[in-house]
DNA sequence: GCGACAG
DNA sequence: ATCTTGTCGC
């Protein structure tokens, strides 16, 4: 049985060797397969679900943005929090962190770590599912953001990237069609046996258009979840939009949070 | 040395 | 991520 691990919360002021061995704690700690007490296909549809008794679970989506000082310099970190259950937001949260480390490819935790457990304190409910703005299993270490936070909070976590970190696909990802998806494996670049499952590259919309086409998103186990899972839960949350509902309104509230400027 | 690199 | 005009296509 899992349990939360306050000991790897990304704490700030470590080396590099530091920060890149407590992903690999990380990446041990964490369960990349369906350990979870709610029914995934409740996600697709809420309406059902509600007739049947089964109570649908709190999905929060996580995305941050950035605030900058008087010299217009990036100086803290905001992370917005949304959640939700049976296609309604019941909640919304917000923290903001001073940034102590530049963007640096692989150690995003971090970075945003701080923010987004601060703001997972301001919830009043219970989340069920955590959904990431990045990857998870899909990163050199196994110990994406979205892996990182599950393991220190124990929570089910999934990462959805708008760009592959590393890995490589299976198949051709260009014009993919909308509810499609092609896996992603580890190559020499990740610290596992190379041709390992990592995620998916999952296609939540596209275009009829011939001449244009939407990227995919990438996305991977976190915690707690396996990586069909992850697809199946990215997909039936998509709301007609690229991004799974949760995260696209922590997105637009990550923006809407941003104090007003003193002027 | 060169290339690759979530947000 | 963030800074930003126009432009293509439904």
């Amino acid at each position: 049985m899992t349990q939360p691990r306050p000991d790897l919360e990304p704490t700030p002021g470590l080396s590099r060797e530091e920060m890149e061995g407590m992903q690999r704690d990380i990446a041990d700690a964490a369960v990349f397969e369906d350990d979870f007490e709610f029914d995934p296909a409740v996600l697709s549809s809420p309406l059902e679900s509600a007739a049947s008794g089964a109570d649908p679970p709190t999905v929060v989506g996580v995305d941050q943005s950035f605030l900058t000082n008087d010299a217009g310099e990036q100086d803290r970190a905001l992370s917005a929090v949304v959640a939700m259950r049976g296609g309604e937001v019941v909640e919304r949260a917000h923290a903001i962190t001073s940034l102590e480390i530049p963007y640096v490819p692989g150690l995003l935790a971090f970075r945003e770590g701080r923010p987004i457990l601060a703001a997972l304190e301001e919830l009043s409910v219970e989340p069920d599912l955590l959904l990431f703005d990045g990857s998870g299993r899909i990163h050199f270490r196994e110990a994406g953001i979205a892996t990182h936070v599950g393991v220190v909070r124990d929570v089910p976590s999934i990462g959805v990237a708008k760009s592959l970190l590393c890995g490589t696909s299976t198949e051709d990802t260009e014009n993919l069609p909308e509810g499609s998806r092609v896996p992603i494996e580890a190559d020499s670049r990740v610290e596992v046996s190379d041709g390992t499952l990592l995620g998916y590259a999952v296609q939540t919309r596209q275009y009829d258009s011939p001449n244009r086409h939407i990227n995919p998103l990438y996305v991977s186990p976190g915690h707690r979840v396996g990586p069909e899972t992850a697809a199946d839960v990215v997909l039936a949350l998509a709301a007609g939009y690229k991004l799974p509902e949760p995260v696209r309104l922590a997105d637009a509230y990550a923006t809407e949070a941003k104090p007003a400027r003193e002027d």
